[in-house]
DNA sequence: CCGAAATCTGACGGTGTGTCAGATCGGCGC
DNA sequence: GCGCCGATCTGACACACCGTCAGATTTCGG
């Protein structure tokens, strides 16, 4: 396999480090970062800890989600497997890590949905900006999110909490919109529409080679997707049954 | 992990063995159950090939795919590891044979699409017999669907055309439907609108757990993808821009 | 510069992988 | 019933990865 290093590359910053104004870490953040026997580490230790969650991501990109081996991340980050489990318990742990800085990353998408117009032409533009926007970070995110979707699907829970986390914001913002829009004549709960709508993206964006084989320009899947977003969000008449 | 046998159970009928009215077989067939060293099972492999498979899909449902190994499904079948890879070169080449499985199986949805009614009232039935006939379908072939899904968006040729053979019949049926509702009006490719909203189904079915963590009801997801599907087929008019 | 704490690593037993050569099985002619 | 031969199966092996130590190395305050 080739291969990558993370080695180079520009001093990471670390978020958490920012933290030295005294106040005490929340709960969570000290659970997150633990080391396995129990310490917190320092600037060093989370420096390395940073560059293993950089390697997998790379990793991830490049090779298959089976076939990634501890033994190669650690390659690629210059240590030591024993490093590894210094940081992590498991392989899943690390992919747990790795998922988790895409949340946030995922939260800026809701600019695409909040203070835009859903209703007529400009409605359009909105779902076709949303569209775009998505397509645009799934790019820079598939692998991470390949993995979060296949271990959500597998069952479990950690994963799912973290997939529902990355969409939540999507989510709860479309699901206003559409209540906006639509007010008490919706017929059918805003935010089953829009966990439907926005859960469609990955989906298509993951899937996009796949249309190839039907010799379907991804154009003309994405100019669906946009129609199917329009109608969700204004919910034309259905025929009563 | 949990004991699992394939050994009993009752003897597998193995379709390929039919074939003994000296016909020669497709180079496709022969090519497919050839043993890795180039020779053509008889009865015995053959069984023993088909029970390998049986319970790798048995162990995939039960078992994560990373965790999935050859050993595990030799131990449950009852055989040796050289066995498996007497039928099989490696772990992905049982998956594609498991997959190729379900290719047959996914061609029975046709009946959900075609010879049915697609506009007004009768349209929305239709639209969720299609969803529920599918969501039974994901059912019972969940961890197969879950894993070509997985290796059709790390980029494989082989499952992401598997997995195009899987929905290709009920893509083809829709598509032909919404240009028999349509008409020339469409204003999307049908077999991209198809393609959407068949592609939509699997995404919905797996991440059902997902919706509980916003506590929507999956019968409102469910409600969403039928009018989805009935729009897409439909086609409301759109706001021109 | 020193000592303690933090961090890293070499090395190991256990398990899975993939490949042999040789043992076993099953059917067929006699 | 017997012996043969190809089809099929398996024990055993070399190699790679996993996860865990105890001990080496680095960092940092004083």
């Amino acid at each position: 396999m080739s291969v990558i290093t993370c080695l180079a590359g520009p001093p990471v910053t670390i978020a958490i480090v920012a933290k030295s104004d005294g106040a005490s870490r929340t709960p969570h953040d000290v659970a997150a970062l633990r080391a396995v026997d129990g310490r917190v580490p320092g600037r060093r230790g989370l420096a390395t800890r940073q560059r293993l969650v950089e390697c997998t991501i790379g990793l991830l990109g490049s090779s298959s989600y089976r076939d990634l081996k501890v033994t190669d991340i650690t390659r690629a980050a210059g240590t030591s497997p024993a490093t590894f489990y210094q940081y992590f318990v498991d392989l899943e742990t690390v992919l747990l890590a790795v998922a988790e800085q895409t949340v946030e990353e995922g939260q800026r998408l809701v600019e695409l949905i909040s203070q835009r117009a859903w209703s007529g032409p400009a409605g359009v533009d909105s779902a076709e900006a949303l569209v775009d926007g998505f397509l645009d970070f799934y790019r820079t995110h598939r692998p991470t999110l390949r993995v979060v979707d296949l271990l959500s699907t597998e069952g479990d829970k950690r994963f799912r909490h973290l997939r529902t986390l990355i969409l939540n914001g999507m989510t709860k913002a479309l699901a206003a919109e559409i209540t906006t829009v639509q007010g008490d004549a919706a017929e059918v709960e805003p935010m089953a529409m829009a966990g439907a709508l926005i859960g469609m993206l990955p989906q298509m964006a993951g899937h996009q080679m796949g249309f190839e084989a039907w010799d379907i320009s991804f154009a003309e899947v994405r100019e669906a997707m946009i129609r199917l977003i329009y109608w969700g969000v204004t919910g034309p008449k259905v025929p009563k049954r």
